[in-house]
DNA sequence: TATGAATGAGGTTTCATTCAT
DNA sequence: TATGAATGAAACCTCATTCAT
């Protein structure tokens, strides 16, 4: 068994090392202009080794961006386990957002590949699930903290879930947006400002 | 000069047909999913025909948005003529943003394509100095709205730029945003309903 | 009848136009590298109206080589009205190529292009046996000398036709030899020079 | 070790399956009408899987033209090695250039293809200076042969480098020019006879 | 389990030629 | 006769995926 328990360890150490090097060429240069060689020479494995972990491209991306809501989802759900009050939270929110944009800028971006249908056709029935369902715990911590904020009488009646989905689109917004005019004018990059800005504009914007 | 007239309003109509096809295209799988091919049976025209029109693929959707981009600002523009308080202003964008969402729902999104350096490699100087300065248009005339806001003493003190924005990126991010989920839930499309909130929030907390 | 006379002549210049244009693009690019746009563009026609003077780009570039096959034809023949030796006919000989390659450096590799056995699918059989004909009158006469010479007891004994061919074959070669050591060092065109000392050898290595 | 070894040895194996299919294909079409699909279906493999040998159809070609040139150059030096009189080195030159016509009628022509600047833009900068630096080395040989010659007083005053570029020069020319002359008349192949003869009329043209 | 050479379908783009005007 | 927009076949090349070792 400890062969066993030593091998799959080392399977494990493997499959991350392989998430890390796609991390890395997905995050520089999305998911259409990585190819599946690149990733393995990142990774310092072989491109057959790669389909011994992963059943396809489509698929590796998608566990990737997983493992990123997943990590997000985590933060946000300890985040709200502490006694606070919903604008505490709403400002712990968004240095947990900050602090994910800090040590990887384009992280949450992977999320949008998702894009098209097709995407979705290699993916199997599980790992949809499994999304959907992280997915919406972490869009339930938010409309849970926005829903408290107005039975407490300090935010405004809004429905809370479209106020969650809002906070995360402006971040995802941001990020998009500021990344695509740094490319065109080549400024510094102040996404973070920009996004402590948003927040501070949302935050007074909810409030009664 | 009847002839050439002629001549020429028809490769006008021929152009706008295959801006329409290759929209319409674009926009259900994505720049890379789409083939030169699906865009020329859509225009109903032969692939060879495309490249009498434009350059290369790059090229075709960079024009394309930067036509939905100039429509934007074409309308931003002339919002900003009206004497209108700036808060007043701000209500009237919402409404550009929310119109162009409904008649074309993905419009915006063709912009982020922008995403990698690469993709400008194959795009002219010029056409990447037009963006540019309508891009800035766009975003000035927003930026002056809020100044002139904070100047009157209605809206809080923040940097002009950086709200205008935060302003774009909400817009862009919602949409991004509530698709993508769309696609993982079949959820109804509320992208509207959550528009008008967003930018009710941020107006109020822009505000004094 | 004047109409038709002028129509002829109308004509003959467009096809003259047309010729030299071709000549001019095909000379700098080489005939794969040429399209027939650059051609109508330097000629200032539109690509369908060369259809109507040549049935298509091979007959193009091959009615192209024979123009310059009959020109240089003329000349020898022409040299060898004179009452020259066949020693001073060589060196008329050499001073007819080296006034060819100054007028026009790439002139005879054109006469190359019918490498291979397809470049000819394309051509009219009438077009062929021109060709066919104007070339042996050409060596004919090269050959005619040498037999002179030989006959004279000038030069030493040789097949007259092959030693027409070496010294066509000389000038060719290094014409083509010399253009493409320009071009992997850049160095300073000094075919004129080397033709000079080629011939010299040839005319020397002919005699007694 | 055995395995690495064999894996190295089945790929120079396939390498040169490859070249010896190019060579056979570009040799009878030329290097435009040659298509990729052409030489994959001689060397019996897929298109795909030449690009794992060859980042390009103008690298294959040109690698191919260097092996050539390499083994010409090998034979020359060689050659050069030997104790011979000047005269009697240039009748082994002469030797070299028919058995490689002879192994292989159309062998040098390959090196004409670089004829226009565009041929070198997909080549790498190293694989130039290889080319540069062989020709020369090729060259080189020739001329000391004919400068030794010109100090024993054997041979005439010439540039010994314009003389190497004549001898060079008519072998390729009397090899593209007996080529052409056969595909149009058909005639018996004696392009052998016909080099035999230019070689001895040059070197009689040195003599003094 | 790991390899990496091989595959081949499929993508973008070019261009000789046609044909309605 | 002249035009030039349109065609569409075919070229080059890429790359996700497979499979013999």
């Amino acid at each position: 068994m400890g062969i066993k328990e030593r091998k799959l360890r080392e399977k494990k150490l493997r499959y991350d090392m392989i998430m890390a090097a796609a991390k890395k060429v997905f995050l520089s240069k999305g998911f259409f202009r990585t190819t599946i060689e690149q990733i393995a020479n990142e990774a310092e494995i072989s491109p057959g080794t790669l389909y011994l972990y992963f059943n396809n491209k489509e698929e590796l991306h998608t566990l990737l961006s997983f493992e990123i809501l997943k990590r997000v989802t985590r933060e946000i759900v300890a985040m709200n386990r502490q006694q606070l009050s919903p604008e505490e939270k709403l400002y712990d929110l968004k240095k947990i957002f900050i602090k994910i944009y800090e040590s990887d800028p384009m992280l949450l971006i992977n999320l949008f590949h998702m894009q098209s249908g097709d995407s979705l056709k290699n993916i199997s029935e599980q790992i949809i699930d499994d999304i959907k369902m992280t997915s919406s715990q972490s869009l339930g911590v938010m409309a849970s903290i926005i829903e408290e904020g107005v039975n407490n009488g300090v935010f405004m009646e809004r429905h809370p879930v479209a106020v969650a989905d809002i906070i995360w689109s402006t971040y995802s917004g941001v990020v998009l947006w500021v990344n695509s005019k740094r490319l065109l004018n080549n400024e510094k990059d102040f996404v973070k400002q920009t996004l402590d800005t948003a927040f501070e504009i949302i935050v007074k914007g909810l409030k009664m």
